[in-house]
RNA sequence: GGGCGCUUAGCUCAGUUGGCUAGAGCACUGCCCUUACAUGGCAGGUGUCACAGGUUCGAAUCCUGUAGCGCUCACCA
């Protein structure tokens, strides 16, 4: 044996490192429209810049990173596009949190002086993000990194949003929206968490105007009733007709207002309301109706052409200034209570004047904001909104879907089919699901943001009394775009939206003209969902020196995130893509990784601060290693659970971190750990630091985490390693060779087809992805048969076999190849010594080499190499050679120990088909034919099927007592066996409805048990007799 | 309240149109430091497939219902 070089382990931390440095120098993840191939992109999920990634990410990012991998290997133009998002609401709030532990507020700043701040928050942690990626071995095309913010996108953005505004699907509404009375801003649907929250009912009467009567309402916020402008009653209400034309004296406020009959106004049980609406139970039959703060009875007041009084200002105070005029006396002294202080006194008020008719607790969930966590008002302001409801975007969206994947019937095509329609599917295909409801109960989407980081808002306004309103179209001659309403008190705003071209020249006209910029910013996700677009330069590529990257690289292959994105992000780039690209889909396939939990089941995230930094996993079990586990552990329906382990920084051991449950009912690992072994020692967590509650000193280092969850994937990185090592020291000595050589041998042919059947089956898996399928398929390959049984089986032949050699060489390249994706770094460090390999090449295996295995070939085994008949034989050899171990086993004989074994001449034909596999693989000394006059003494005999075999040697004397007790076990076993299969057999409705090989197997299966146990039985009787 | 998942070995999970005696990894037991690998090898035990019905020759798999868990959506009468 020739000496080779490889140490007895890999090191990660050793090559890590310098493989990355090789691939940045090639180059490899950098593509351009010009290369060959045809074009496969993927752009990633950007990441907040607002914390760094976690193992969720790492999932997400393993996952991409092996299909664009693949991809590549296959020879595509491959591009996969890195970058971060703004994420305006949550990295604002994360830098004031900041700013508040020193006393300061925003306001506290000019606003450019605040977003220089939010800006030095997102280098520091873009480089992070941007680093994490790279640790881990994610091949994204580094040179094109995006930020939302880039001027790229920002082109985009205003491109899009003037274009939209133009086309009359951005409005400025005056609505309800769930607002937040502490940040003071808007929030959309989904930044509003629910809670569940203890509450009343308060029933309140209000008397009716002519003094016969009074109406009972229940409401759970009694403050409102100062802005309500009608009462509600269903037409069907036994009482309706009574009441029609009459009204009610609104206590306190003394407003008289009518009574209006409607549907949507729940009957109580007892007037035939329905028993199973929950509302029922509690409902009085009157509904007080505050269009101003409620948005059902927005709806309300639009269908009854109600007033809406706003007596809240924007901080929830009850407030005479912002739209309610008609304060009495009495009302009077509700104004400047907080929202809270008012709910109280309101209900005092009823209480004391006799008008309140019972209380009674109630829990209901209420909207809290995600950001300040009070509760959500919803509050009647100005905002911008995108019609989403226009069949030009919902409409769209829903005809992307692909047909099998769409409940019913999709809406018709407008104007006709168009290009993009049907072509977009899920996986797994349940999502779908959410997508269509999604869009078949959209809403109108708010996408101003009362905040200073993000795009602002490209319009300027300003009002007019009528008469000296500029004529239509001033502006927009002039290559603006215009649009005006007239406001509450008569006069005419005017909103003037330019494209960024006009900026300097229209932008300051209309400044001298006294017309004033919107301060507030898009919702992040106006430019996310432009992500596809804005990135390649769209509109204008040549303006970025990308020509050609739209045209190559949209629509993408495959977009993978997670589960809530479906509504927040996958909807809006397939609408906006849609919309501005001709009906051009962003991406042919969505694919909805599963979620990461920690080890108490709560999914990891950065606002809850309990993610793994996926650099500790690479720290301590390596980069391939983590990918590996993430990849296998990747299902279609299950999530993923990953109990944490902290790493003690004085010592290095692993030890299970004190918990501690905090306000929201988390638990997360306490911000400070004591040292398992020296108490005096203390460390602070990854959540006390991200929580801002401790930072790490000298004194109290970081204590980093890891998870044995990890442990399969090192030992596997570990497993190929020394396979290969192994296989380069047989092949040490051989002759270089160009004539391509045929296996020979069953092992060599076995392994070859085996191969086949793998990179078929990892490549049907990656079709669906099915990534746990993958990483099982390579498992079994490579650990099981590779190594458990081909190279075992090869042992004794190779060195001295150039075809075997040959056959090793080419086997391993491969494995290499279909390991790469996953493990992407061991198998590139053992890519240039395992290609230099001076074999010769193997005939249906073309595995052309290539100077990095990065982009080295995927391998495509030909036809010939499926034999069925090797498979067969090798599977034969296999079976035997595990029921000679068992007996070995059961026997603790010594693994040295060679042993003889005496079969009849089929048996011995099919070792001898073998090759010597059986014997080396069982431990044989000698495989000979049975002589039924002349058994062995020391023989122990085993049924094997339908066959009686005997094996001698294995210990010097054997006892008869365990072999009657072995064999009484194996005939106990064979008959329930038979039994079952007699069974079916006996059954007619099985014989005449099942299907033919499906009983043929079982007429087989019951042959072979039964042939076992007559070998037993007979087994037994010899035992019985020669004692 | 609607929707979608999940419940299989001590633990974490596979199980693709219903069909071999239900699997893997980890953990556990026994024997092996055999010159690729002890981050290893060989062998071994472990399951009323949540529960109750139904369809079927046949159900972990399909249908209905129940219980528990999770996610998500929802206009806080």
């Amino acid at each position: 044996m020739t000496e080779i070089t490889q140490a007895k382990s890999y090191s990660p931390s050793d090559h890590e490192p310098v493989i990355l440095a090789r691939w940045s120098a090639a180059g490899c993840f950098h593509a351009e429209p010009t290369s060959s191939g045809a074009p496969y992109s993927v752009f990633i999920p950007p990441p907040n810049v607002t914390a760094a990634l976690h193992l969720g990410h790492a999932l997400n990012n393993t996952l991409q990173d092996v299909l664009v991998r693949v991809a590549r290997m296959r020879g595509l133009n491959t591009m996969w596009m890195p970058g971060t998002d703004h994420a305006g609401i949550a990295t604002q709030t994360v830098v004031e949190k900041r700013l508040l532990m020193q006393g300061k507020r925003r306001t506290d700043f000019t606003r450019e002086e605040f977003v220089a701040k939010v800006q030095a928050w997102k280098d520091e942690y873009e480089a992070v993000i941007l680093a994490q990626l790279r640790e881990m071995g994610a091949s994204c095309d580094e040179a094109r990194t995006r930020f939302t913010m880039d001027p790229v996108c920002t082109a985009a953005v205003r491109e899009a949003f003037f274009r939209l505004f133009q086309d009359g699907l951005i409005e400025r509404g005056k609505r309800l929206v769930n607002w937040d009375p502490a940040s003071q801003t808007a929030l959309a649907d989904d930044e509003v968490e629910m809670e569940e929250v203890d509450g009343f009912f308060w029933y309140l009467r209000y008397p009716l105007a002519d003094g016969s009567g009074f109406v009972t309402v229940a409401t759970t916020r009694p403050e409102t009733m100062l802005g309500d402008t009608a009462v509600g009653v269903n037409p069907k209400d036994p009482r309706a007709a009574a009441l029609r034309g009459k009204q009610v004296r609104l206590p306190i406020v003394d407003r008289v207002i009518p009574i209006i009959e409607d549907d949507y106004v729940v009957r109580p049980v007892e007037l035939g309301g329905d028993p199973l609406d929950g509302k029922a139970k509690f409902a009085s039959g009157f509904l007080k109706v505050t269009p101003a703060h409620d948005p059902n009875d927005w709806e309300l007041g639009r269908r009854h052409n109600l007033q809406a009084i706003n007596i809240m200002a924007p901080d929830g105070s009850i407030s005479d200034r912002h739209g309610w005029t008609d304060v009495s006396a009495a009302a009077r002294a509700f104004v400047g209570m907080s929202r809270e202080e008012a709910r109280v006194a309101v209900v005092a008020w009823f209480k004391t004047n006799g008008l309140l008719e019972k209380v009674i607790p109630y829990r209901h969930t209420v909207g809290h904001s995600y950001r300040s966590h009070v509760p959500v008002e919803p509050y009647l302001s100005d905002q911008w909104y995108v019609r989403v409801t226009d069949d030009r975007l919902c409409g769209s969206a829903l005809r992307a879907m692909d047909e099998a994947q769409y409940e019913g019937e999709r809406p018709a095509s407008a104007p006709a089919a168009r290009l993009g329609d049907g072509g977009l599917k899920f996986f797994p295909a349940r999502y779908a699901k959410t997508f269509q409801h999604w869009h078949e109960g959209i809403r109108d989407w708010c996408i101003s943001r009362q905040l200073w980081w993000g795009h602002r808002i490209p319009v300027w306004s300003k009002s007019f009394a009528v008469a000296d309103a500029p004529e239509a179209n001033a502006w927009t001659d002039r290559g603006a775009c215009e649009m005006r309403r007239e406001l509450s008190d008569g006069r005419i705003e005017l909103f003037v939206c330019l494209p960024e071209a006009l900026d300097a020249t229209l932008g300051a006209q209309l400044t001298a003209a006294g017309f004033v910029q919107d301060p507030d910013v898009l919702d992040t996700w106006f430019s996310s969902a432009l992500w596809p677009m804005s990135t390649l330069g769209w509109p204008n590529p040549a303006r970025f020196e990308l020509d050609g990257m739209l045209e190559t690289f949209n629509p993408s292959a495959v977009l993978s995130t997670a589960r809530e994105i479906i509504t927040l992000w996958v909807s809006r780039m397939v609408m906006f893509n849609r919309y501005f690209l001709k009906g051009r889909l962003p991406f042919h396939s969505v694919f909805i990784h599963s979620v990461v939990q920690d080890g108490f089941g709560q999914k990891m995230s950065k606002s809850l601060g309990n993610g793994v930094d996926p650099r500790d996993i690479i720290a301590t079990h390596g980069a391939d290693a983590m990918r590996f586990v993430l990849t296998q552990i990747s299902t279609p329906t299950q999530d993923v659970r990953l109990p944490i382990d902290m790493l003690c920084p004085f010592t290095q051991a692993a030890f299970a971190p004190k918990t501690i449950t905090t306000a929201s009912g988390h638990v997360v690992s306490a911000p400070t750990q004591l040292c398992p072994t020296d108490p005096k020692k203390q460390m602070v967590t990854a959540y006390g630091v991200s929580a801002g509650l401790v930072s790490a000193t000298p004194e109290t280092p970081l204590a980093r985490n890891t998870s044995s969850r990890f442990d399969g994937g090192r030992n596997f990185v570990t497993k190929l390693w020394n396979a290969a090592r192994f296989a380069r020291a047989q092949c040490a000595g051989s002759t270089p060779s160009s004539d391509p050589v045929t296996a020979v041998a069953l092992p060599d042919r076995w392994i070859l087809a085996r191969f086949a059947l793998t990179v078929e089956s990892i490549d049907r898996a990656l079709g669906d992805y099915q990534f746990n399928q993958v990483a099982d398929a390579l498992y079994e390959f490579v650990w099981r048969d590779f190594c458990d049984w081909y190279l075992e089986a090869i042992k004794p032949t190779v060195q001295g076999d150039p075809v075997q050699q040959a056959v090793l060489r080419a086997v391993l390249d491969g494995i290499l190849r279909i390991m790469h994706p996953v493990m992407p770094f061991v198998t590139e460090v053992l890519w240039e010594p395992v290609r230099s390999m001076s074999t010769a090449p193997v005939r249906g295996l073309d595995l052309p080499s290539a100077s990095l295995l990065t982009v080295a070939r995927w391998p495509t085994p030909a036809a010939e190499l499926h034999d069925a008949r090797a498979i067969e034989s090798f599977e034969r050899v296999q079976t035997l050679v595990t029921a000679i171990r068992n007996v070995r086993g059961e026997r603790q004989v010594n693994d040295k120990r060679r042993i003889t074994l005496h079969a009849p001449k089929e048996i011995i034909e099919s070792i001898a088909a073998g090759g010597g596999a059986v014997e080396t693989l069982a431990g044989l000394s000698r495989a000979e034919q049975v002589d039924p006059e002349n058994r062995p003494a020391d023989a122990v005999a085993f049924p094997f099927q339908g066959f009686e075999l005997l094996v001698s040697g294995l210990v010097d004397a054997v006892d008869v007592g365990a072999e009657r007790k072995r064999l009484e076990q194996t005939i106990a076993d064979r008959t329930r066996a038979a039994s079952g299969f007699q069974g079916k057999l006996n059954n007619a409705g099985y014989l005449a409805k099942a299907r033919p090989e499906v009983i043929e197997e079982t007429r087989r299966m019951l042959s072979q048990v039964q042939a076992d146990l007559v070998a037993a039985q007979r087994t037994l009787e010899t035992l019985s007799t020669t004692v």
